[in-house]
DNA sequence: ACCCAGGGTCATA
DNA sequence: TATGACCATGGG
């Protein structure tokens, strides 16, 4: 398991190269996307960070300021903009009260991401996301794309916990921040290159990664 | 016209 | 605990 984890990533980071995620100018900025991303289209996100931009209510402290419907109309591009920008607003809230970044700072690692966990609207995958890249922390981020590729490589079932999956990566990837921030990377570059509406993953039998296929719609899983 | 996207919460059984 | 409904826009 940790052996064939860590020989995707070599696999992937010999064909892809260094991805530099996360794109954002500010560490908040990584935060907000976190949640302005979920289960939505990247693209999407961006139009929402520009309109925030482009009002310049890119800060926790205006966003706090701001009325919900100023700000759902803002986000709106990126979907579920009603429940975003609620989010957004406890997210903004949460940040302001534990100090801004320089108090985040101080606070250890598990702490952070169980009182990330608490504030509504931030579930596992957008707290880690905010752990690893807007703080820095040695958190790993599983997604439905490492779920899918781990799964299509025989590494597991499906059916294993989100925790599970963290942990193995981390150990994995013996806690190496600048390694978790590239692997995620490069998972998620991967699958929207080549692993969607795709008869056959052209890149994954190159990259010799996970060589899946689909028959009529259903995977097929072949040996890694 | 349909399917999906870098999830999370809530109600129900 | 395990499914399903719901949130909503934009691109393929």
């Amino acid at each position: 398991m940790q052996v064939k984890i860590r020989r995707i990533f070599s696999k992937l980071n010999n064909h892809y190269g260094l991805q530099k995620w996360w794109p954002a100018r500010s560490s908040f900025e990584v935060m907000v996307g976190a949640i302005l991303t979920q289960n939505t289209a990247w693209t999407n996100v961006e139009k929402a960070i520009q309109a925030l931009r482009k009002h310049s209510v890119l800060s926790p402290y205006k966003i706090c300021l701001l009325p919900h419907n100023d700000l759902a109309a803002l986000v709106r591009p990126s979907g579920y903009f009603n429940q975003k920008a609620k989010r957004l607003k406890i997210l903004s809230d949460w940040f302001i009260s534990r100090g801004g970044l320089r108090g985040l700072k101080k606070i250890e690692t598990l702490q952070l991401r169980s009182e990330l966990l608490l504030l509504h609207g931030i579930g596992p995958e957008t707290a880690d996301d905010m752990l690893l890249y807007a703080l820095e922390r040695p958190v790993f981020v599983i997604d439905a794309y490492t779920r899918r590729l781990f799964s299509r490589c025989g590494l597991i079932v499906g059916d294993e916990g989100y925790d599970f999956l963290r942990l193995s990566v981390e150990q994995s990837l013996k806690s190496n921040i600048h390694d978790m921030k590239e692997f995620h990377a490069l998972i998620v570059t991967h699958a929207k290159e080549h692993c969607q509406k795709k008869p056959v993953c052209k890149a994954c039998a190159l990259i010799g990664v996970c060589n899946f296929y689909k028959q009529k719609k259903k995977e097929a899983q072949i040996e890694f």
